[in-house]
DNA sequence: CTGTATCCTTAGGGATACTG
DNA sequence: CAGTATCCCTAAGGATACAG
């Protein structure tokens, strides 16, 4: 990976700094999915080609891994790797942000509400679950 | 701004889910830059008709603001709005997630430390100073 | 089910010149 | 100084078909 600059919003942007990318972790990270065909039927409608693009690239930058399903083995599940469990606070900050100024979501008050109370206490609970169900 | 979905993570992608439009933010919340010139210097060598198609964009989406420089009247300032101040803690955690894999960014070890020790007292001391300088 | 491959169109972006 | 305008090329992305 060739970077622009050593800045660190830099690093970040060229890891992920693109509108696909963090609707993935976002999947795997908050939503439970773990397959490509989950992905792929996610709202905002991403195109085969785009989304086998996007997995392959977090995967090569390390966020994101690949298994295969214990359930059937021919079908493939996807794991945040640590580096991708790491953005779970940076994930978090986009929501209460968008929380903030959009005014149409109305979804995920719960989330919020919780976020503004105890915010580290959120995060350490979503963080354990996360590792126990990504990290074999 | 159509979006292509509600979700609070696609909202926040579709304001600033690009290669570039955190830069500036960057160099606004952190690099104390406010003048177009300043912008185009920075590292990352952006182009001067995707600079200026950014600027617009963010002012367009209320993350900033153009006003022009009391100091000489000919020379446009441009500031963060409480919108775009409110991204400090998102920021904030872009530079730890670098910070934490990036090893060839040996670059602000001060910020990532006091970081560390105190995220909360950074964070508000960060804040008061951009509501200062950057809302009228 | 999990992808690739292909085709085609559109958007992003670099270089340069130019304007108030 | 603070941009816009233009040109041109490449990268991104949608649609669809196909393969293991």
């Amino acid at each position: 990976m060739k970077l622009r600059s050593h800045c660190p919003t830099n690093y970040a942007l060229e890891h992920f700094g693109d509108k696909w990318s963090l609707l993935i972790v976002r999947d795997l990270m908050f939503k439970g999915k773990r397959h490509y065909n989950e992905f792929f039927e996610s709202d905002e409608r991403v195109s085969t080609s785009v989304l086998g693009e996007r997995l392959r690239n977090l995967e090569a930058v390390g966020i994101i891994s690949k298994g295969e399903d214990h359930a059937k083995k021919s079908r493939i599940r996807y794991s945040l790797t640590e580096k991708g469990i790491a953005l779970l606070p940076l994930m978090v900050e986009m929501i209460i942000w968008s929380g903030i100024f959009d005014n149409k979501t109305a979804a995920g008050e719960d989330f919020l509400k919780k976020a503004k109370k105890n915010k580290a206490a959120l995060l350490t609970a979503l963080h354990r679950k996360l590792k126990t169900e990504h990290l074999s």
